[in-house]
RNA sequence: GUUCGGAUAGUGUAGUGGCCUAUCAUGGAGCCCUGUCGAGGCUCCGACUCGGGUUCAAAUCCCGGUCCGAACGCCA
């Protein structure tokens, strides 16, 4: 459309135009397949199968441009804290960890995977003398889970750091959430208005709470019966979440000192007490959102954990190898960007913070 | 994977055996009105997830399939 711009106390936005011609560029079918104007709701399934006219609504589009600015202040903050951008393979031989279940593909003629985690990659790269990586990337787990905060492909936000120990790279990941959160205060104020979202920045430092702290809470809390060196289930992660944020006001928390049997294998153990690990969870009250620790970087340890955790050490060789030759003392972390974005924003769904979600039962668009 | 719940116009819904040739909103088509609003008024259009069963009678009850949601499990 082409016309005079004129200001207007009685159109709408303030503005209008005056029209002296029109070009038709391409049409529309009708009907719609869902509202776009917000007089009509429709289900989240419904909103999927047509994302191009989900995403002409201002709160879907919102949802969008903040996440471009969680993922840029992400990337500001790490690469000014003197990280760097890596990049990864994604489809590798064998699993990362044992724990979750991959995606077999075909490459050419052998069986490959997807990988679920960039952490052996990143690992690798402290013995290379990359002090300071980090990687956003796309992770695929085969799990059947069936949630609202679950997702077959995922983007994880992921560093490694040689020299530090665990509490070092906490210290960098809560500073990296805060950041985030100021950014998207300050960047995207619009967005937020459009989505009626008054961000509060999380408080720092954020508690520690110590697992066997957790398990007491869960305990003194609820009809559970949970005892040391078992996994904090879902329920046990709202009741701990609720617990700390009626003491401190905060949503944000570290649990630390897990037991090491139940930490991957490249977690390193407590020299005072190796039945405890030095890795910690990043919980937010509704859920989990990152996890991290100091890396064994001693070649018989960690191929003896790796044995002990059931695995076979030779199919890891392509790891273990970098840990023959000097490998430093580091740490790392990895979260879900898509908790991030969805705790950040209180989505109902994970789905809602992903273009083209990808669960166990869509995989189009 | 387990348990529970659901599926009605393009979209979101009402309807728990006969009053359903199925409600309302939104949308579409048309007419009227109108400096502004999600403009308004009127007319019309458009649907019972699929298959089987019970019954004189099924959107409604029963069985199975498909799809969807929630909690849990698994995990980030």
């Amino acid at each position: 459309m082409t016309g005079n711009v004129k200001t207007s106390d009685k159109a709408p936005n303030g503005f209008e135009i005056i029209p002296s011609g029109i070009n038709l560029l391409n049409e529309a079918d009708s009907p719609l397949p869902m509202d776009t104007t917000g007089k009509v709701e429709a289900e989240l399934d419904t909103r999927l199968d047509s994302r191009f006219i989900d995403l002409r609504k201002p709160g879907t589009n919102a949802i969008f441009r903040i996440r471009h600015e969680v993922l840029n202040s992400v990337r500001k903050y790490l690469s000014s804290n003197n990280f760097i951008e890596t990049s990864t393979p994604k489809v590798v031989a064998t699993a990362t960890e044992g724990g979750t279940s991959l995606f077999p593909i075909t490459y050419f003629t052998t069986e490959a995977f997807l990988n679920q985690s960039p952490q052996l990659f990143k690992q690798i790269l402290m013995s290379g003398g990359m002090d300071r990586v980090f990687e956003i990337g796309p992770i695929f787990r085969a799990e059947e889970h069936d949630t609202r905060r679950h997702l077959n492909e995922a983007t994880s936000i992921d560093i490694e750091s040689s020299f530090c120990d665990h509490f070092d790279v906490m210290e960098i990941l809560e500073n990296m959430i805060s950041n985030v959160y100021s950014s998207v205060k300050q960047n995207s104020q619009k967005q937020l208005d459009e989505l009626g979202i008054d961000l509060e920045i999380p408080e720092k430092p954020f508690l520690k709470l110590k697992y066997e702290e957790a398990i007491d809470i869960v305990n003194q809390n609820s009809e559970e019966e949970l005892v040391w060196g078992d996994d904090l289930g879902t329920s046990a992660e709202h009741i701990i979440g609720n617990d700390v944020f009626e003491r401190t006001g905060q949503s944000h928390y570290f649990i630390i000192d897990w037991p090491t049997e139940i930490k991957p294998f490249y977690a390193m153990p407590d020299e005072n007490n190796p039945e405890i690990s030095k890795s910690f969870d990043l919980m937010h009250r509704t859920m989990e959102l990152a996890s991290g620790a100091q890396r064994i970087h001693h070649h018989t340890m960690l191929s003896e954990r790796i044995e002990s955790q059931g695995l076979n050490p030779d199919s890891f060789d392509f790891y273990l190898d970098a840990f023959r030759f000097g490998m430093p003392p580091h740490a790392g972390w990895g979260i879900g960007c898509e908790r991030l974005l969805m705790t950040m924003l209180g989505t109902e769904n994970i789905r809602d913070v992903v273009l083209f979600p990808r669960d166990r039962r869509r995989l189009s668009p």
